[in-house]
DNA sequence: TAATGTTTATACTCCT
DNA sequence: AGGAGTATAAACATTA
């Protein structure tokens, strides 16, 4: 069954956590007082803010969020360069909102980009709301905050220094989600993911070779091969159905990551403007304090990015900041391939010269795959995915969405069944279905849930807390709430019951 | 020719 | 320590 945890916000193992990050955020507030009157208003520029339309409307910015809520104002200190003209609102870029599935994605890929207008890495005002009580982020998903990067803290869609926290397979999962069709294109997907997540606006297109090569090796993602009479070139691409209803079930599970990447195609741009130590990263020594306290209640700090050294010298901290591709505390510095490029010929057999670094290129889309691109700046409706489980359409049974019990792997015509998506068909998985082949596709699915479901829900910060349904729950906050599912089990439960009396 | 797709290799983190 | 999962890089093939 579904995990409890949806429901508690704050479950037992993060309630010291919560007290010491409200504490941290009081104490903060307090200090940054003076400096929260300093930002001036600046409404209009705050475009992220408007909210989408319909019932995706996930994009409000830290601005719409709950500023009595602040938790992690204190992060505000965290100022890069001093940017006098960047507002509160484009600072609020890096904790604020999130990536929204549907709704209006930007005219321009640029639309509300930080990073056209040079805004610098400056975290803004977190909620409390939006600091780890949001639902993605209790149970088992608070394991997220040791990561110290809790998605809620980030404004992925505007903000181009930090990579989201979320693997590849899931991106593309939720990519394919928030399309209305059951397939979607390579360049779809490159599009999704650069409109909801700025960071891949800015950085090194080599992300895109990523995509592919997740695409092509995890066997999540099918291929369907485009009919012969359909223009385009490349396939199409879709979930494994099999794993699309695991959406449903399980429980979170973190994503293994370094927890802040900042982009490094943007480190040159930033790295002039902070190489004056006058000009670099600011932080108070009660902020230093307070982040420590932080670290310490989390137990592994805001990441490698974040890591204040001995003395907590501000220039370390931009340093590491500034270095990029955090490595968990290991060093910091370029990992994987970028390394090897250096240290090893590898393949490309030693002394061939890299290729220069492509500018990142928006993907051409034929019409057809513009008309595609549009149903993915649709709403990614969770309600309507619920409610296709509850209408039976997902397999609840054995092995199904809502059981505990592993589905098996399909058969091989299975691939023909449809992703299960908010407006289109939603096929029945094969009845003996069983363990996924391996654990990858499992935790895709969580992650891709747990990334997903936040998404739909800005609500954490502009609501009544106190309302007894508005805990920043996924669940609750669609219209199949969990009550529902309950029932939906029980009646489940039933009819096995029914069926064991009948056999028996 | 560029986009797409496949494959291989390496490095890193986390878990057992 | 080793395996699993993931990220990154690159070479190469295919296709529109």
């Amino acid at each position: 069954m579904l995990s409890l945890s949806c429901v508690d916000p704050w479950p037992e193992g993060c309630v010291g956590l919560e007290e010491e990050v409200v504490t941290a955020a009081m104490q903060a507030e307090e200090l940054d007082q003076e400096q929260e009157h300093r930002d001036t208003q600046s409404p209009q520029e705050s475009a992220p803010c408007s909210l989408a339309s319909g019932t995706t409307s996930s994009s409000g910015s830290s601005l719409c969020l709950d500023d009595s809520l602040t938790s992690l104002q204190w992060l505000q200190e965290f100022s890069i360069v001093s940017a006098p003209h960047v507002s509160s609102h484009q600072q609020g870029a890096l904790f604020g909102h999130q990536p929204i599935m549907g709704g209006d994605a930007p005219s321009s890929p640029l639309a509300g980009d930080p990073a056209t207008m040079g805004t610098p890495l400056t975290p803004g005002k977190p909620t409390a709301a939006a600091f780890c009580r949001a639902p993605a982020l209790s149970g088992p998903l608070a394991g997220l905050a040791p990561h110290g990067h809790c998605p809620h803290e980030v404004d992925y869609r505007t903000n181009p220094h930090v990579k989201p926290p979320y693997s590849y397979a899931t991106l593309i999962c939720m990519a394919m989600q928030a399309s209305n069709t059951s397939k979607i294109t390579l360049s779809c997907i490159y599009q999704w993911i650069t409109e909801n997540y700025c960071y891949f606006r800015h950085a090194d297109p080599t992300w895109q070779n990523s995509i592919r090569h997740n695409l092509s090796l995890n066997k999540c993602f099918i291929k369907v091969p485009r009919e012969k009479d359909e223009p385009g070139k490349g396939g199409f691409w879709r979930i494994d159905p099999q794993y699309a209803e695991r959406l449903l079930s399980g429980a979170y599970r973190k994503r293994r990551m370094p927890p802040v990447r900042i982009n490094p195609a943007l480190q040159a741009r930033l790295r002039p403007a902070t190489s004056d130590p006058a000009r670099g990263l600011s932080v108070s020594v009660e902020s230093q304090q307070l982040l420590q306290e932080f670290e310490e209640a989390t137990g592994a700090g805001l990441g490698a990015g974040l890591v204040l050294g001995a003395g907590h010298d501000p220039h370390l901290t931009e340093a590491t900041l500034l270095g990029g591709w955090g490595s968990g505390g290991a060093g910091g510095g370029p990992r994987g391939g970028a390394r090897r490029k250096q240290l090893v010929g590898g393949r490309a057999g030693g002394g061939v010269p890299a290729k220069a670094p492509r500018r990142a290129s928006s993907p051409l889309l034929s019409p057809e795959e513009q008309r595609e691109l549009g149903a993915l700046k649709g709403s990614f409706d969770w309600d309507a995915l619920l409610d296709s489980a509850l209408s039976g359409d997902l397999s609840l049974d054995e092995g199904g969405a809502l059981s505990p019990i592993p589905a098996p792997p399909p058969a091989e015509d299975d691939h023909d069944h449809a992703l299960a998506l908010p407006g289109t068909r939603v096929h029945a998985a094969p009845p003996q279905a069983h363990a996924p082949p391996s654990g990858l596709p499992r935790d895709l699915q969580e992650e891709t849930f747990l990334a997903t479901a936040f998404l739909q829900g800005p609500w954490a910060g502009d609501e009544d807390e106190d309302a007894p349904t508005t805990n920043a729950d996924f669940l609750c906050s669609s219209s199949v709430n969990i009550e529902q599912l309950f029932d939906l089990g029980d009646a489940l439960a039933g009819d096995i019951s029914s069926k064991i009396d009948a056999l028996l």
